[in-house]
DNA sequence: ATTGTATTTTAGCATTTGCTTAAATAAACA
DNA sequence: TGTTTATTTAAGCAAATGCTAAAATACAAT
């Protein structure tokens, strides 16, 4: 980009640099933490982390009828989770049951709590 | 889609019943917290967020020197994060301050204080 | 070995995303 | 009034997303 910004004209440029110093700073943090948001962002990945959570482990299939979709379709997002790292696998027999990996069940933590007192509507 | 999901064989029909009560219970809850979810999980937003929570206001322009990107390209993140009531701007002369609303403010503030320890890579 | 059960993978496709470039507003000021 | 300054919007496009339908694995049990 050309660095024609209207900045130039009467910016803070203190805070400019504060934030540019902050941003390279935490710059593995916000990868690390838009990793994780991306694919809690999308509403059935969400609902699948939250089930997770809530029952510490589910297969495909109970996912599948629970929510009311594709077993395929659900793979697809498990596997997305999985290659990322929020969720691991552990087969039983024939089953596979996905739960949530530490890291991302204490990160995402917050947000089930609040779901799960379904407090969201009301605390806002 | 047909309902041939290998469930039927020796899945724990309370768990699944337990499950689907709970995801048709907190459904307002998932779409509110994706919709939040969705927009913070873009690596260059998140940093926009964070950004307004820590300097409480900032323009366009000085986003667009920060994240050394065009100003057309934050404007339209901007548009995003204000169409779904992330944040909102009040106008000073020629320049339009966005900030954080207060519902999304005090939702995404777990993240935005584990980013400010810069403790997401340490605590997991 | 063969069959059944549980699950993943692939290919294809419509939709969405995030950017670039260029044109359009909006308010301040000479 | 016209010009400058700050910002948004529109058009276009390559890449990513999320699904369906069909084919492919993987292990268990007979």
């Amino acid at each position: 980009m050309e660095n024609n910004s209207c900045i130039r004209q009467q910016a803070d440029i203190k805070q400019i640099n504060r934030c540019k110093d902050r941003v390279a700073e935490l710059n593995g943090s916000f990868d690390y933490l838009s990793n994780g948001l991306e694919l809690a962002g999308n509403n059935v990945r969400l609902k699948i982390l939250f089930l997770l959570y809530e029952e510490k482990q589910l297969c495909v299939c109970d996912l599948s009828d629970v929510l009311g979709m594709t077993i395929s379709a659900v793979s697809q997002h498990l596997r997305k989770l999985k290659d990322r790292k929020l969720i691991e696998t552990e087969r039983q027999a024939q089953t596979i049951f996905y739960s949530l990996t530490n890291e991302y069940k204490n990160l995402l933590e917050p947000f089930f709590i609040i779901l799960d007192e379904n407090k969201i509507l009301e605390t806002i």
